[in-house]
DNA sequence: GAGCCGATGAGCCTTCGTCAGTACGAGTAC
DNA sequence: GTACTCGTACTGACGAAGGCTCATCGGCTC
């Protein structure tokens, strides 16, 4: 099954001889006839009448035909495009992102991704647990991951900057009167929190416990948004990042006091593809908080 | 440009690593090894990066798989296609008919074989002149070619059967009075005729000389509904066979005297394909019109 | 250091390509 | 009608290229 006798065979159909399918093909006669022959013989099938005049297309040939036609293409459709690759940037990037962290950075770098580079296509992953994220790095399918700083965070990620986190309350809640909550106020509250090994439930976890503060667990979620309308509806209270809280419920965050923040890192693979590059430029240039304490990673 | 190249890339991008993707083309490892570099090289881009644990596929990588994985399955199916037609009766059937004849026969002999070979496709031509179907037939495009018996008819052309012809006169028409018409009675009638190289012409013609009349012309039409149409308005008179009358004009229809009828004969060519051979013997047992007079090819 | 991975080089063999010559049919001149 | 030419595809022999395998090497992970 070689595409050359297909072509060939598409050729001797197109022409209706074998001379002048060779000729096209720029082969001799004969490199043509064996093609077609032991394309014939392999088949078990006769795909050509032979005529005085030339070869013509069987019933089941023609039929034959169609799919090579296809085959054909699309095996030029490939060469091409990977052509295209080694000049412009084309292909197609796989990006997992930790469910929460750069919700407002990342459609804007990959709106400017496309702008520059159309040709080029995206697909993302939104994925809330670190181990899992971790696995599809180290497995390779992953070209960018965007995750939160932990303590297992490789050394060469790169440090784009840091989510701020707000506190999102129940209408009519009492801490909504003062500008900015502060971390012991919140004791005794019902927490809507965030799915077990989600990097947004390590964070609230973390913040609390260093306030000395144990969460009354009401509900556990697996998307920020979810989170919000929980804790907007009074279910208790949430800790998001400030890009997650949708606009018309500004009303009911607060920022915290001491500032919450969390480094947010890109990870790509040792010899990035320029394609790679390119993103984590744009995901640079994306405004993102300053940081709220000194990086320790 | 190699499939073998192709199917290993995919083969190699599925399980992860060249060792395992040899062993599932069973074939030794440094095979697939060379054919991935060889199409790496020949397309001058890298399409796998080299992980320690494997290879993954990089950006512009993915995007050759999947065209490359549309052209593999193309060819796959075409190989089974050719192979399928060994056992059974698959393929494009081409078949051409002489504009006017057959038009009951046909319809339903093509009902029967696709009843009897659902994989069996066909497309049909019809042509009115002649020249042009004998043209197609010698280039051998045509399985098969239903065609009015002429001079220059092959040798080995089967006869079927013979096309009954009918006069159509218009509405209101004083001949419409008797139960036939008599073609002496036809002497003076303006004629609704066919295109100037058509078999149908070729036959009204021959008809009027053999009885004495010069037609006088008063349009010329290439398909038979148009002219039974025309003549049913009262534009004129003209010859049809039988079968090309409507349902709902048969009123309007006479048969001849002395009867009217063409033989119509199937041209296939010399090593028939079991499904030309298919289709010929149901249009065989198809109902024909009895012969008029004995066939002189 | 053991075990996995891919890459490399040598040798064998299949396959493809070319050139020459053959066979067959169609059309044409005589 | 016969012979000739021209077109077609096929066959066989030979050389070149490429694929496959084996053994081996270098790198990385655990």
């Amino acid at each position: 099954m070689s595409l050359r006798q297909y072509e060939y065979a598409l050729a001797v159909a197109e022409e209706g001889s074998v001379t002048a399918a060779a000729e096209l093909l720029r082969v001799a006669q004969p490199s043509v006839s064996q093609q077609i022959r032991g394309l014939e013989r392999e088949l078990g099938v006769q795909l050509f009448a032979r005529t005085p005049t030339g070869l013509v297309p069987t019933v089941v040939g023609r039929a034959f035909l169609r799919e090579a036609e296809i085959a054909v293409r699309a095996a030029r459709r490939a060469r091409a495009t990977a052509r295209a690759g080694a000049d412009e940037l084309v292909g197609e990037l796989v990006v997992a992102v930790q469910m929460g962290f750069g919700t407002r950075q990342l459609p804007g770098a990959l709106g400017a991704l496309r702008r520059r580079f159309p040709r080029l296509e995206v697909t993302v992953f939104e994925e809330p647990s670190h181990a899992e994220l971790e696995r599809l790095c180290r497995r390779g399918v992953l070209n960018l991951a965007l995750m939160a700083a932990c303590e297992r965070s490789p050394a060469d990620a790169h440090h784009l900057g840091d989510e701020g986190f707000v506190v999102v309350l129940g209408a009519g809640h009492r801490l909504l009167a003062a500008d900015r909550v502060e971390l012991g106020d919140l004791e005794g509250e019902p927490w809507v929190r965030f799915d077990r090994d989600s990097a947004l439930d390590a964070v609230l976890l973390k913040v609390l416990r260093e306030h000395g503060l144990t969460p009354n667990t009401v509900a556990r979620v697996s998307q920020t948004a979810t989170a919000v309308r929980w804790a907007a509806q009074g279910l208790g209270v949430t800790l998001v990042p400030a890009s997650a809280v949708p606009r018309g419920q500004e009303h009911l965050a607060r920022p915290v006091f001491p500032v919450v923040s969390h480094p947010v890192l890109a990870v790509v693979r040792h010899g990035a593809d320029p394609a790679e590059s390119a993103l984590l430029e744009l995901l640079r240039k994306e405004p993102w908080a300053e940081s709220a304490f000194p990086v320790p990673f």
